[in-house]
DNA sequence: TGACTAACCTACCGAATTAGTGGTATAGTA
DNA sequence: TACTATACCACTAATTCGGTAGGTTAGTCA
């Protein structure tokens, strides 16, 4: 498995936000709820999608998280890259690999260079918006 | 990290098999030392292949293994799929996977589905003999 | 036949990661 | 000031990864 709960809960919880979006904040605990996650664990993901920009979050009564732009101007590449530890298909294209002495020689290399591409090609082509339309119920407006 | 060592290793003694063919059966220990990968590691994961109708092995002085066709006939995903224990990019999607109840709402999934399709594809499309063609050194012959 | 060789099998192990839980601090609102 | 919601930190059980160690089986060669 190369995905793990916090890319996956991460996504969910923008494609939750987008469609409750009521023009004000969405506190996590109705998301939690609503996607039946724990909120402490979540609590401990969507940090990382503050500091990515991606959301805005507001301490206090009527606070919560809100999108910062609309759902097609998110990418699921840059969320994943944000909220999990690797995405590297093999350890030897892993961002703090040590460089490997067979490089050179390895005849396997290119072929998970050629995946990792393609991986990457194929997660920036989805967009939050994209998710949303397997869904009948698609109220977001910005 | 989706592919462990298991994995990258098979393909390495695939091709290795492949390049070094004199008509007759190689002793893992010579690939274990020319691809500097544990003996003992290797015969842990080397049967699996065996088991698969890959590779051949002989017992005894003169013995080794061998590939059982020619390295065009390999797809890359066979091998993955005999050595690794686990593929699915996400827990959802995995073989001994619990149904999930959210499965009919869920937005991911559809998502996850198809970049598993994609790069069951890709990997199926990938041949022993196309990685070899990375190698200036290219003499095997059945 | 007996020494040797190489595949095969099983048990164990340390380190790292995953998917959480619990508690508390901080910031902002009504 | 009470309340609410985010933010931060420490801990943990379970699983996986990448091996190592030791022994068994099956076959060859002299």
């Amino acid at each position: 498995m190369i995905i793990s709960t916090r890319g996956r809960y991460a996504l969910r919880v923008l494609i939750d936000l987008a469609e409750h979006y009521n023009g004000g904040f969405t506190p996590m605990k109705e998301v939690a709820e609503r996607q039946d996650i724990s909120l402490k664990y979540l609590e401990r993901i969507i940090p990382a999608l503050t500091k990515g920009g991606l959301i805005e979050g507001v301490h206090g009564k009527g606070g919560g998280y809100r999108l910062t732009r609309s759902p097609d101007e998110y990418n699921v590449w840059d969320v994943l890259v944000l909220t999990e530890t690797e995405l590297a298909p093999v350890a030897c294209l892993e961002d703090h690999a040590k460089p490997c002495v067979r490089q050179a020689e390895c005849r396997t290399l290119p072929l998970w260079q050629e995946f990792y591409e393609n991986m990457k090609d194929f997660f920036k082509s989805k967009s939050i918006a994209d998710l949303m339309q397997y869904s009948p119920s698609d109220n977001y407006v910005i």
